[in-house]
Formats: C-alpha cells, structure tokens, sequence
DNA sequence: TCCATTGTACGAGGACCTTCGTAGTTTGAC
DNA sequence: GTCAAACTACGAAGGTCCTCGTACAATGGA
C-alpha cells in the first residue's frame, strides 16, 4: 500500500527521450574506465544483463552511480525485472541518431583492451 | 642566454606519444563542447590554425587550458611558428590506434550540429 | 509473515575540472 | 633597443565527479 505516486507496474525509471541525447554527454560517461568496461560487456553479451552479473572492483553504490550515469545519458535503457534491474544498450537510438559512432567506439575499446594487458 | 635545458628550434611542448594516447583521454577531451568545437573547426579547415584564429566565448587563459588538454589527450599537435602556436588534428596517429573513430565522431558532431540550431 | 536478494538514497571526503584575473615570457618588427 | 602581439604560469573560486559507508525500500519465495 502507499502507492505515493505512480506505482503502476513496477518502478518507473527516468530516461532521456531520444532527442534529448547529447553527443557530449554520451563522451563523458564513455569515458570512464569502469563506464567502458560495463558498456563492452554488454554490447558482448548482446542482451540484457542485471546489475549484479557485472563483477567490478568497485561497491554496490558506486555500481548504482555508474549505471545511473550511463541511463541518463542516453546510453543504456533499464527496466525493472523482480528485485533485479536489467540494463541494455540504447543501440537503436544512438544507431539512429549517430550512425556508426557506437561500433567505432566498441572497436576502438576492445583494439585498445587488446594492445595492453587486457 | 640560458637555455636552461633543450632549447633547440624555439619551444618544445610535451605530447604523449602515440603509445600512450588512451581512448578514455580522447573521450574526456571531446566531452566537452569547447574542445569539441575547436576539434571541428580544425578539422574543417584540414591544416595548421593558430590558437588566435578561434574566436571563443572565453578568456585567452581558458583558450589555453583547452588547447592544453587537446595535447596531453593526444588529439591535437601543437608546434611553435614565431609568437604563434599552430595546431592540427593528430588524424595519422588517432587513426592508427582506432581506425574510423574520429571520421566517426566528427561526423555525429556534425549531424548533432545541423540536428540542433547550429 | 519473515527473510534473503537486489538495488537506492543520502551524505561525506577528496580529487579533478572549468573559468577567470593578473603578471610574466617569448618572438618578430620597427 | 623598444614595443606590440601571442601565449603561458600561477593561483583562486566554484562546481562536478568518483568513491565509499550506512541505512533504507521493493520484490519473490519459504
């Protein structure tokens, strides 16, 4: 009980529509090292992925900032799923709004993960 | 008179080698819209433009500390000519580590650009 | 109902970033 | 030698960012 507000089916998640994606923005949340290291997994595993599938060196709370950051961005969609958010990549809306720019910078990535140590 | 050090051909400045150019570096550079801008501007006008050849929204001091990051993210080349100090995208580099990532980028500049009032 | 799982909110610490103003350096021309 | 032009260095103010710890909320199952 004590819907608040919206309730509905589940928690509702704020997203930026499509037009309101900013290249800029997009940039900066690419380019921090653990952004780009959830961001390559998930264009890897081509799906949808919980937060709790990603192992990284970092708390549960900075996770959460970092999740926030790449969704508010404009870069990944999530949805609520149980007690588990599932994050996806906003590829058709980047495809679209700049062509080819996310497979260059996946490729980019992953020479570069490949020239150093991994 | 007192050379102090290397001397050579007028002023050195440090650029990091190709080696240590890292995606993530390139990536904060252009997360933001005045180095974004200058980057587009250099590559419109495809050769050597001075810094005075901008005409910023900000004060020479910042101008500097633009152009400054550009460099250590190893995105432009900057080189002494007299008083003035040229710069130039560093394309032949960039596109060896990540082939097509900067047509990439410049080009959803551009479609952002046109997409947007200007 | 009770509980484990999953993720959030809030605040804080410390680092970094953008911007500016002022003073200084280097160069080329007169 | 003197001077203007172009850019730098330094420091400061204000903001944002990344990280964490602790406490809290929502869901699904026993």
């Amino acid at each position: 009980m004590t819907p608040a507000a919206p309730a509905a089916a589940g928690r509702a998640l704020p997203h930026p529509a499509r037009d309101e994606i900013r290249l800029e923005g997009v940039l900066h949340a690419l380019s921090d090292p653990m952004r780009l290291r959830i961001v390559r997994e998930l264009a890897a595993d081509r799906g949808e992925l919980s937060c709790s599938d990603f192992d990284l060196p970092v708390t549960k709370s900075t996770t959460t900032h970092h999740f926030r950051v790449l969704r508010e961005s404009g870069v990944i969609r999530q949805t609520y799923r149980g007690t588990a958010k599932m994050n996806g990549l906003r590829d058709d809306d980047l495809d679209d709004l700049f062509p080819g720019l996310l497979d260059s910078l996946l490729a980019a990535a992953a020479r570069q993960a490949a020239r150093l140590g991994r």
